[in-house]
DNA sequence: ATGATGCTCCAACGATCATTGGAATATTGG
DNA sequence: CCAATATTCCAATGATCGTTGGAGCATCAT
């Protein structure tokens, strides 16, 4: 009958287990980073900002959490999301993070707001417009997650080649500019770019690990 | 523009936060617990095997991630979830680690076989049986727990009064128990019980923190 | 008041964790 | 085979965390 201690012992101890995947920030971008598809190693820990050694142990310790796979592919290693729930649940602590702490409400009010305007809130309101043809649809992320998976009638401009490339843009219609979700600041600086350009741009809050695309292969 | 790079460290840093809270296995038993209904620091430390001043300090970090609240009554401090949401999450987060640790669900697999059968895994089929008198759903949890939040049409027997009080419960029904979720193994104890006493028990996987009933007062 | 109860604060210990440097391994291209 | 690249392994560092003991504070019963 007091067995039944350790019996539970060790069943909260293994959901702590993806507790402690989560418990670090740099963990939780990288999960963010391979909700936009697969990545090698290096590619993450640039992205991260971190050095190549300690994103191989942050991404060891999640494989540990069976929260991502590994496939060797020559000299590369891939990571990629070991479940479309993964990203599920970055959603999920994301929006519980953001509903009960003030201080992260507040910066995203202000990141919100700095670039005026928010976007459609909605996905599928903004697909069919893009559909229509009544809006541009522009995927500032890097060509690789653009590959890997994206908006429907998404156009992809990465935002270091915005600049140079503003030509294939038109000025009359809207454009809306999505980037991996609303802790990537990359849709934010489109936008300011192409304002400043006197293109008619807004920033779509969400991302692509909000509406689980298909990152995973 | 590097700027960029501490802002995105903030806004991951306070998701960790949330990540932080969930990361010992203790912190999640008190949550677990907090889900049947608001609890005293030192009911909440008997019930997760700890030290008051344990359990104080968890829950303390808890509240820090405001994901309790705490109420002053009298001698007692009430804890209790700050948000429905947070059952939500913790459902999340179970199901995610029975979804990717082996570990895990091989250990549930078995405690669900070892009292033989599992029960209607579907909350409202169940509920219609119960309407219609075909089925005893039994609550086993503590009464105060039951009278925080239960299933329509459930009896309550905590299982420390179950021996002596087995004349209520009919031989010639099925009798489902439930308990706070399959964490806790109250339900299985008492299906234990009533087997041995010729009674047709069987026991409900899920608990309270599933259905989010109305735990939150 | 007095003592008892319920809880929290503070300080300390050991355990665990993040991070870094150095070496080891595996693969590719010459 | 050698050099270069990509990644992991191992050991060592300092920081953080869980846990416990002791003291402090509020509340209640007497």
């Amino acid at each position: 009958m007091k067995d039944n201690r350790r019996t539970k012992d060790m069943l909260f101890e293994q959901v702590a287990r993806i507790g402690k995947a989560a418990c670090s920030p740099k963990r939780l971008e990288l999960i963010e980073l391979l909700c936009q598809g697969e990545k090698t190693v290096d590619a993450l820990a640039k992205e991260a900002s971190i050095s190549v050694k300690l994103a191989s142990a942050h991404l060891g310790q999640l494989r540990a959490a069976h929260l991502v796979e590994t496939e060797k592919q020559g000299k590369h290693v891939l990571y990629r999301l070991a479940n479309r729930d993964v990203a599920g649940f970055w959603v999920v602590i994301r929006a519980l993070a953001e509903d009960r702490l003030v201080e992260l409400r507040l910066a995203l009010d202000q990141l919100a707001r700095h670039p005026k305007e928010l976007a459609p809130h909605d996905r599928d309101s903004l697909v069919k417009l893009a559909r229509k043809g009544e809006v541009v649809v522009l995927d500032v992320r890097p060509a690789g997650e653009f590959l890997a998976a994206h908006l429907p009638f998404a156009r992809s401009i990465p935002l270091d080649e915005l600049k140079t490339r503003l030509s294939e843009l038109p000025k009359d219609k809207a454009i809306v500019a999505y980037c991996r979700g609303p802790y990537c600041l990359m849709a934010r600086d489109a936008v300011d770019i192409l304002r400043k350009k006197g293109f008619d741009a807004l920033r779509l809050a969400e991302g692509v690990a909000e509406w689980g695309l298909s990152p995973v292969r």
